[in-house]
DNA sequence: CTTGACCTTGGCGTCAACGTCAAGCAGGAT
DNA sequence: ATCCTGCTTGACGTTGACGCCAAGGTCAAG
């Protein structure tokens, strides 16, 4: 069952995703994340979680925070009209495309990186 | 065989790989590029083409130039010596290792790419 | 009531990665 | 000779993503 109830403080979610508060700040003001209020305090619920573990993976994938955004919109709240969702494929396809480069970006850099460490271990090999 | 003879001009380089000479100069100046000088004209030669691939595709995946300056000198002249060898090998430890991280960052986001588009054409579906 | 921990809103500072002039050289075409 | 094209070196400007205070609110503990 998911947990709708729980909350957490600002400083709570600055040491379980290891960002700072300022960070935190940044990215409401931005728009990413709406934590509630309890009189001034911030509370953040599921949600923002979740949306905060979108936005980390996104900036450790080298995404803007404006490309971020885009993301977590089309996560947002489903639209209901035909118009809408035929957008909304289409910028999947486009994020689908653009991870499909990284992939093979990175799968090359992989392999070079392999071929790298034989001859650096066949060198040792040799000099020891 | 490998072509060491044909060289470039700063305004090849930025069209063949779609960057701006003050990009091309800045990752000279942080010491990524080094071409020859043809009395004032830069001249650019087979290796600054596969370092610039290197820098760009190291871009695409988020490194930081510095974080590319290091990877280029891994990959620049082996060391002779077992030490800096093993700090080498250690090196590419590292290296792998935040890439096969990227991967999984990846392929996570590729499948909820996937499980989104589902739900999205069953909409479209339903509603036309 | 004061202290301390934790939070709030500004707002200036900083660093990376360039962009954008400005001013000038060098060599071929008119 | 001058013009244009393509290059050169500064040097200041900009944008994104925060860092880093300052100044103060709130609330439980002593």
């Amino acid at each position: 069952m998911i947990d709708t109830t729980t909350t957490w403080t600002i400083a709570q979610m600055a040491d379980d995703y290891d960002v700072t508060h300022r960070a935190l700040r940044h990215y409401e003001h931005l728009g990413l994340l709406a934590p509630d209020r309890e009189g001034q305090r911030r509370i953040y619920h599921r949600r923002e979680r979740t949306r905060l573990a979108l936005i980390l993976r996104g900036r450790r994938l080298g995404f803007s925070l404006e490309e971020i955004a885009t993301i977590l919109d089309m996560y947002d709240d489903q639209p209901g009209e035909v118009g809408q969702l035929r957008y909304l494929l289409s910028q999947i396809g486009d994020r689908r495309a653009d991870l499909e480069r990284r992939r093979r970006d990175i799968e090359d850099s992989l392999r070079e990186l392999d071929e790298l460490e034989q001859r650096c271990a066949e060198d040792v090999a040799r000099l020891s």
